[in-house]
DNA sequence: CTGTTAGCGCTTTCAG
DNA sequence: CTGAAAGCGCTAACAG
């Protein structure tokens, strides 16, 4: 046949096709779709009951090369065993209020691979960002910097520079109240579990939050160095960790964990050696996870209301890429010490 | 000033700001970034300079407009607590080694939700789809099916007309297997557990293996359907089921339950009322989560390779979207009972 | 090896 | 309320 253009029969439909079929021009479709407003009411219906019709569904990438961006990029750690999971339904729930599109990708924590996640999502052009942690990468953080993306880093609000706003809670706070409760609750050789605690801000925070309570009460003796071990944040890391302590010091009566996690691994290993909870052995957490609650015996911990973080760093920064003025740049969140029959 | 284009300062760079700094056509920007070898050393070496120094990243939306795909979709359920954040990790993974983007969109386990994510995904054209079930939508699978996108279902097995292609384990095969394990040591009265399975056919697959391993061997007893019930995906979910079954049963001696995080909720209400495991009841799980070993008593449960199955997921439909022909449309993981201490 | 032309599918802008 | 023209930033296809 002589039609210049290809026949659509089995292609995906576009808007084009859309506007044929109802026939308007495909500007009308898209108002239709976008501000329903500005279009007659059956005409819009007319176009409506076509799009559903064929099943059309409008390509993304041609409208926001043109049109508003909404895709909000975020960079994941591995997601296993991370309270990340709720930070992220957080900010997911937050995103579809605001017809915004959550875009993750995972990174772990090495800088290569942050400055590859972020390089990555920046390449769709993203409204704004939101980070788990202040980024490492000087090279990451000059190109989000130089192109003005809007950015939410979630992470610790002391001591930093940040690219652009902040969302947080003082993981020195909560980890100095942790360890002051366990001192007045009657503990005096308090030992500290953290996950590794290299190129983490916040992870090293929460160590000066520990020893600096331990000094104000005056609970800090020599060699309290060998208290404070570091593990991978798994649970037999928690039970490896609870042993080593414990060898190299037998008086320890409390171990704090910087993770949930590391704590319920520790509180297995103490079911397995035969050491009372918390009569022999104190045991803290961080995270408040689900099964912190419900453990045998339950787990007193740090709580952070992860949702709540993950929502507000989406409202803030919606905000901001809305040009508000005078947005405060840094948020502080409340925690909760939550103390249960571990302590 | 006379200049028709306004002035690049302070502007995104994009292609031609980086061609004409380097004294070339955008083409062979281009080219230098995607087929490097089809550009003379040198010029390639002065264009990657100029690309460095201004630090441009290209617009992948403008690139996956004209070019190749490059995005592979998928659903991901609320994260907390599932072993799906493995199969992502091993999807990424895959995707990263193949230069695909893995684009993780939010939804839950309700029809409309996930009809909704599946529309969303396919706005940004995506080059094939991971599902983490079967999509239950008719009309999202009318969507896919009709626009022909290639897409890998993570799920059951059985007795359902797949999309496109499927990988997955028998959940009957495991659930069966691991009741046969329970019966075999010598548990006749077992109970089973599992979280909704409502619309979920995986969920339905190991209920019924379970119950056909309790028929095929003889231990079906009247009244069996009392030792069933479903409980929400929490370890307290686990507790209360434990608790309500042997209120039910006394004499039940074992419970299997459909996922780790209830057998992990159990164990600690066995504690609780001191229970002794697996002497007074039996506890096995599903999933083998990190936890499970090092739990007190280590937990009995069923192996399924996640990270394996993200993998396999993704090489199956890089070669659909290669065109690949003859593609089995159906790949079986296999799985392990892992037996530990818990029965 | 490099450049030119055309156009992906949409929306902005401006004109009815 | 609706439409026509122009172009977002890139790459396929075809010349040189």
């Amino acid at each position: 046949m002589g039609t210049k253009r290809k026949r659509n029969r089995d292609s995906v439909p576009d808007m084009r096709s859309i506007a044929r079929l109802s026939g308007v021009a495909p500007m009308t479709v898209s108002r239709a779709l976008s501000n329903p407003d500005l279009v007659a009411p059956d005409t819009r219906a007319r176009i409506m009951k076509v799009i559903d019709d064929v099943g059309f569904v409008p390509d993304q990438r041609a409208s926001s090369l043109r049109g508003t961006r909404t895709i909000i990029g975020t960079v994941v750690p591995p997601l296993i065993n991370s309270g990340i999971a709720e930070q992220v339904q957080g900010m997911s729930d937050a995103c579809l209020e605001r017809d915004m599109q959550l875009l993750l990708v995972q990174g772990d924590f090495s800088a290569e691979a942050e400055e590859q996640a972020i390089r990555t999502l920046v390449g769709w052009r993203p409204a704004g960002l939101i980070l788990q942690a202040f980024v490492q990468s000087e090279e990451a953080r000059m190109l989000l910097r130089s192109r003005k993306v809007p950015v939410v880093e979630i992470s610790e609000i002391r001591g930093h520079e940040a690219i652009d706003l902040t969302v947080g809670v003082s993981n020195f706070d909560t980890a100095y109240a942790m360890t002051s409760r366990l001192i007045d609750i009657g503990y005096k050789r308090i030992g500290f579990v953290s996950t590794p605690t290299h190129g983490n801000d916040r992870l090293q925070q929460r160590r000066i939050g520990y020893r600096a309570a331990l000094t104000d009460r005056g609970v800090h003796s020599q060699g309290a160095e060998r208290w404070e071990i570091e593990m991978p944040i798994t649970t037999r890391g928690g039970s490896e960790a609870v042993s080593i302590l414990r060898n190299r010091d037998p008086s320890i009566d409390a171990v704090f964990f910087s993770s949930d996690t590391l704590a319920i691994g520790a509180i297995q290993e103490c079911h397995r050696r035969g050491w009372k909870i918390p009569d022999d052995l104190a045991i803290a957490g961080y995270g408040d996870t689900e099964l912190a609650a419900s453990l045998y015996p339950s787990l007193t911990t740090v709580r952070v209301p992860r949702y709540q973080m993950g929502r507000k760093a989406v409202e803030h920064l919606t905000r901001r890429i809305a040009g508000e003025r005078n947005l405060s740049p840094c948020i502080t969140i409340n925690f909760d010490i939550v103390e249960r029959e571990s302590t």
